[in-house]
DNA sequence: AACATTTGACCAGC
DNA sequence: GCTGGTCAAATGTT
């Protein structure tokens, strides 16, 4: 198994747990308050950069990243280390208020600050992303509130999530002679993934933990994404039982290229 | 010991 | 000079 295997699955895992945290939030539209944007990107840049993985087991010339979420301009790299004014230098940002402060939006931040606000008789803290330095991702976010009784809390979300393009880039030596393994916990809907829907035909072999094989038949669609042949792919994740581990073994032999048409 | 958080200092923009 | 954002050493946690 190549090394750099639980910074796949982490991404997928990261991927799932948005894309349920996105369906709890699209079925109670009236009640949650938790941001859809920022579990679109997720959600969007996991699967895309797994099967960009997929992709590289036999092309040399993986699929690019997918473009940034609404085709919002890339963020611009901070001349300075110092002080980012993302309004002037077109960083993408986004705000969202809740009742509660973030602490789950699928991503994995680290705090590097707390500061008091002149405007504000409370706090503000500052988070990266928890991969920034492995992965030169220049996400970050604030959070701050912003009222009393009901409390408000402010999230700014600064900047995009390149970790997992960069960890791809790491991991695209590691990957050509190895196997993956992917556990898969629970499902989620078309309603919240409906870019699934789209597909192109390709098929690729799955290995359970037992080493027997089972042919999965996965389809990609131009969007980089996995969609089931038999049409439950696109809204179970997985066919089979909750918690099974799937081991991507030695795909190569395969031929698999999600992408080719 | 390794990793995460806290906090005062520093820096750049206004 | 003020302010917000970041750095980095100190401290806390696992």
């Amino acid at each position: 198994m190549f090394h750099g295997v639980d910074k796949a699955v982490e991404a997928l895992l990261r991927g799932q747990e948005s894309a349920n945290r996105l369906k709890t939030v699209l079925e109670h539209p009236s009640t949650s308050s938790v941001p859809t944007e920022p579990l679109f990107d997720t959600v969007l840049d996991s699967f895309s950069f797994a099967l960009s993985l997929f992709s590289n087991f036999t092309s040399s010339n993986p699929q690019p990243h997918r473009e940034s979420s609404q085709n919002k301009p890339t963020p611009v790299a901070r001349k300075s280390p110092k002080k980012t004014n993302y309004r002037e230098n077109g960083l993408e940002h986004y705000s969202h208020d809740s009742p509660a402060p973030l602490h789950n939006d699928g991503f994995s931040w680290r705090k590097y600050g707390q500061k008091k606000i002149k405007t504000s008789s409370h706090q503000r803290c500052y988070y990266r992303c928890a991969y920034a330095k492995d992965r030169n991702c220049d996400a970050t976010k604030r959070v701050q509130q912003i009222q009393d009784s009901p409390s408000v809390y402010r999230t700014t979300y600064v900047g995009k999530h390149v970790c997992e393009v960069n960890a791809f880039s790491q991991l695209n030596d590691d990957i050509i002679n190895d196997s993956k393994m992917i556990r898969f916990e629970q499902t989620m809907s078309e309603s919240v993934m409906p870019q699934l829907a789209l597909v192109d035909h390709q098929a690729i072999t799955i290995e359970d933990d037992q080493g027997t094989d089972q042919i999965m038949n996965l389809e990609c669609d131009s969007n980089g994404l996995l969609v089931d042949d038999d049409q439950l792919w696109a809204y179970q994740f997985p066919p089979c039982s909750p918690g099974n581990l799937m081991f991507f073994e030695d795909v190569t032999a395969f031929d698999y290229n999600p992408f080719h048409l």
